[in-house]
DNA sequence: TCCGGAGTTTGTTTCAGAGCAACGTTCGGT
DNA sequence: ACCGAACGTTGCTCTGAAACAAACTCCGGA
C-alpha cells in the first residue's frame, strides 16, 4: 500500500482544522480502496464495522422494500463521509452504499470513531452537520413525494443531481456521472417508462439533452419553473 | 416556578446515568411549560434557540411545502429528546412541532447542548441514538411512500401509531391521542376521502373500530397483513 | 462479426385514487 | 337550545400514471 498524500484531505471540512501530524495519524490508520462502477461498497443490514469519505466518483445509497423494489435516497459527492451508522450508535448500516461511476473511498474502522471525534478539532461539529443536512434532504424528499406529481418530483430530483455533481460544458450543465432513466425512476418513485416519456418530451422541448446514461440540462431556469416556484 | 421533581428524568435513557446532583442541574436550568392541543411549540424556519425533552403528551412534527400542503413526519412520544437541531449544527429548526394532545415539556438555551453532551455520561450517546432511529425511520416511511400503494402505506401508518402509542383496552389497542383521517391523510401523502373510505371499510370488516378523532384497532394482525408481510 | 443483454422509446390499455360535491354528525360556545 | 365550525361519510367523475407490450439501439465480449 503507497502512502497517501496528506493533501487529499487537508482541504476537506472533517479535516480542515487539523494540523499536519494529525492528519498524517488519520491517514495511517485509513484503508484507501478502488471500486468500480456498479460495486457495493457496504449493505444494508450488514454489520457496521467501518466508516467512509469518499475521495473520488460518486455513489448511490439505496434500500430495498422487502418486496423488491428499490429506492434511491440520495448520492453521496467526493469530500463527503457516508457509512457514519456509527456516530448513530447502530451496529449495522442502514442502506446500501453502491459507486455510480468508478470510485475510491478510505476507511476506517468504527473503533476510532470516538477517538477522532475527541482528538481531532471539528471532525465531530462537522459530522453532526452534514447528519443534519441529510436529515433534512430527507424530510424534502419525503415531503415531495407525498405532495408532488410525478412530473415535478422528476424536475426536482433532476435539480438535485445537477445541483450536487453538475459541471457547466458548452450548451448546458452535466450530470457527472452515469444515471439511467431506470436510476431517476428510483429516486423518484415512478416507472422509467414514465421517465423516459418526460425526458423525451423536456428533449423535444429544449429542456434537457439525454443520450444512454448521459444527461445534460440546457435550460435549467425551464426546469425550475417545471418543479414548482423555488430551486 | 415550583421546583421540579427529580424523578422526572433520572428513568429516562438520555439522564439516566446521571448522578442525582447532576440531574439536579440539569432540571434548575429547564423551563418547564405546558401546551395545549393544537399549539406549536416551535415553527419551521424559526431561530433554533432552545432543545426539548417531552415527559407528557403527544407531538406531531410536520413539514409544510410552498404550495401550503402539509405532511407528518414523525409523532413524538414521552421521554424522547425533540428540538435537537442544535446537536446538528443547524440554527433553524427544520420542521414545526405541535401538540396532538395537551402536553407537558422541558426546554433548555441551545447553550447549554455541548456542556450536556461533555458533562453528562450518556446523554451524547442516547442523543445520537435517537437521532439515528429517527433517520432510519424516516428512510422507512420514504421507502414505502415511493413503492406502496396507498391502502398499505395507510395501514402501516395506523400501525406505527399503534406501536408507538398505543394502549391495550377491552376490545383491542387504542391510539392514545386524538387523530383525525385528516392526520392520516397526512402521514400518508393522501386525501381525507380516501383515509376515510379505507377506515370505513376496515370498520366493516372488524379491523378497526373508530369514532371521531379516536381510533382502536381490533384486529392488529389482520392490519399486518394488509400491510404486506412483516410488521 | 455476430450475439446477447442492458438501456431506451413509444403505443395501448387499465384502474387506483384524486377531485368535486353534497350531506350527515358531533362538539363547543353563547 | 341553538348555531356554526370542525369532522366524517359517500357517491360520481375523470385523469395521471402504472401495467403491459413490442421494438429499437447501443455496447462489450466471444
Amino acid at each position: 500500500m503507497p502512502k497517501l498524500d496528506e493533501s487529499l484531505l487537508s482541504d476537506l471540512p472533517p479535516f480542515s482544522l487539523l494540523e499536519r501530524s494529525q492528519i498524517r495519524e488519520v491517514l495511517d490508520h485509513a484503508v484507501s480502496r478502488r471500486y468500480e462502477e456498479g460495486t457495493a461498497i457496504f449493505r444494508e443490514g450488514h454489520d457496521a464495522d467501518r466508516f467512509y469519505m469518499l475521495l473520488d466518483g460518486y455513489l448511490r445509497v439505496v434500500r430495498t422494500t422487502p418486496g423488491g423494489d428499490q429506492i434511491i435516497v440520495l448520492h453521496i459527492s467526493p469530500g463527503q463521509l457516508f457509512g457514519i451508522a456509527p456516530a448513530l450508535q447502530r451496529d449495522t448500516y442502514p442502506a446500501t452504499s453502491i459507486a455510480a461511476a468508478e470510485s475510491i473511498a478510505l476507511s476506517w474502522p468504527v473503533s476510532l470513531w470516538s477517538d477522532f471525534t475527541t482528538n481531532y478539532p471539528g471532525f465531530a461539529t462537522e459530522s453532526y452537520k452534514t447528519l443534519g443536512q441529510r436529515l433534512g434532504q430527507i424530510q424534502d424528499t419525503l415531503t415531495e413525494m407525498a405532495t408532488q406529481a410525478v412530473e415535478k418530483r422528476v424536475a426536482c430530483a433532476l435539480l438535485r443531481l445537477v445541483n450536487q455533481t453538475g459541471r457547466k460544458t458548452e450548451g448546458g450543465i452535466e450530470i457527472a456521472f452515469p444515471v439511467t432513466r431506470h436510476d431517476i425512476s428510483e429516486m423518484t418513485g415512478t416507472t422509467l417508462h414514465t421517465v423516459s416519456r418526460l425526458l423525451s418530451a423536456w428533449q423535444k422541448d429544449g429542456i434537457v439533452q439525454s443520450t444512454r446514461k448521459h444527461i445534460v440540462v440546457t435550460a435549467p431556469h425551464r426546469l425550475v419553473l417545471l418543479s414548482g416556484i423555488e430551486g
